[in-house]
DNA sequence: GCTTCATCGGGACAAATGTCCTTTTTTGCT
DNA sequence: AGCAAAAAAGGACATTTGTCCCGATGAAGC
């Protein structure tokens, strides 16, 4: 516990009351963290491992927001707005998150200006990142956001394994069929090459220009 | 000015410093308020008129993101954020909005916790409903989006003008033309009717069958 | 009232995407 | 290795949505 503290500087925004009320929590791999329209009871730190946001509609459409690491922040909005959540939050390897229940939030956080203010901020930033998101999603066909999720899970030569494809469909808001009949085109044109049930980038450049620029952001 | 500090009781978020650097402002029906892309330099409170916030891509697309009423303030993210304007804001009536500029902001505001957790709120309040309409679009084909738009645009018995119809397309992010097209369905299923240029809604019921319940909010 | 012009509605076709299902490949078990 | 089950790839077709364009309709000036 206190080694998170001191990693994440949490002495910065929490004074003791909070610090003193701080627990850790381990889930593991594929566990759900949060489950989208629960009543909120507490705000999570995520300190160790990754996680995916996503949405679910009635239908069983599913929607993928974001993938998380260390540091991120989940419940905020749902507290501050008393609703419920609005997503899921799933553990893709195991992870360690810090809580803090919300009556505690509610009764020492906000007091508090640098922790409001650094919920202020943490909100504000997933706010930037999920309207460009939704913008992109809303805005550029499938071929555009493949294009822009590859290079944004990629680092220079890396590839995408295939076990990933299925999130991948999504995550850019299409079909499964669909994904692969876009892999193919981008395959076709040389782009990209599938090996070994992986995607390995052949041409960056060429990628980036079709991506305009946007490219889906870890947050 | 007095009057909308009375109004709105800015009293209760804003001490002296900041009520003292409040300032007046106007624009005119159709005006841009805020250009998406540019810098921001001040914060905005909507006191009187009505507003429209919409994002453009490159390619000129446009996606209408709400309709907004006093009291509503703009700016926000972007200040915390330190990064340019999202959204395009116009006025779709006369306007009358406050202004801070930000550096007065940035001293004053951020030092003063009611102020603080006033923009929280404002913002969680944004974020909310921007996921819900970004789900609400990315999820549900042309037709639930223009059951669910006929719905919070009209109450019990009004009609809309056809005027408004390619704002409406905007909105729910489609074609002038298939807009018309799914009008075309509706109509032929009874639910609304085309006439003297407008559209009336003929069986509510059925419309908010279709709409599933979600229903474009105003902000 | 007539002409001109802009706007609107909608036809025809094309592109993007979804659904269903069959074939192929991989995996896991013995 | 050999087989069964599961996962992946892809064909065929349907649906949704976009683009282009043309005739109809209504508004504005004379």
């Amino acid at each position: 516990m206190q080694i998170y503290i001191e990693k994440f500087q949490l002495r910065d925004v929490m004074h003791e009351p909070l610090l003193n009320h701080l627990r850790v929590v381990t889930y593991q791999k594929g566990d759900i963290i949060i489950q989208q329209g629960e009543q909120p009871a507490f705000l999570y730190f995520l300190v160790e491992g990754r996680t995916k946001v996503f949405a679910s509609s009635d239908e069983g459409k599913k929607l993928i927001l974001a993938f998380n690491g260390p540091f991120s922040v989940f419940g905020d909005i749902e507290f501050i707005q008393q609703a419920p959540y609005l997503n899921t939050v799933e553990a893709i390897t195991d992870v360690t998150l810090l809580k803090l229940s919300l009556p505690i939030v509610q009764q020492y956080g906000m007091q508090h200006l640098p922790f409001v203010t650094f919920i202020l901020n943490t909100l504000t930033r997933k706010f930037y990142s999920n309207a460009d998101a939704a913008r992109f999603n809303l805005m550029y066909a499938v071929e555009v956001r493949l294009a822009s999720y590859l290079l944004s899970m990629t680092t220079e030569d890396e590839s995408v394994s295939i076990h990933h494809l299925r999130d991948a469909a999504d995550l850019i808001g299409t079909s499964y069929r669909h994904l692969n009949r876009i892999i193919g085109q981008l395959t076709d044109a040389g782009y990209i090459a599938r090996k070994n049930r992986a995607i390995h980038i052949l041409n960056r450049d060429e990628l980036y220009k079709l991506a305009k620029q946007n490219i889906y952001e870890e947050r």
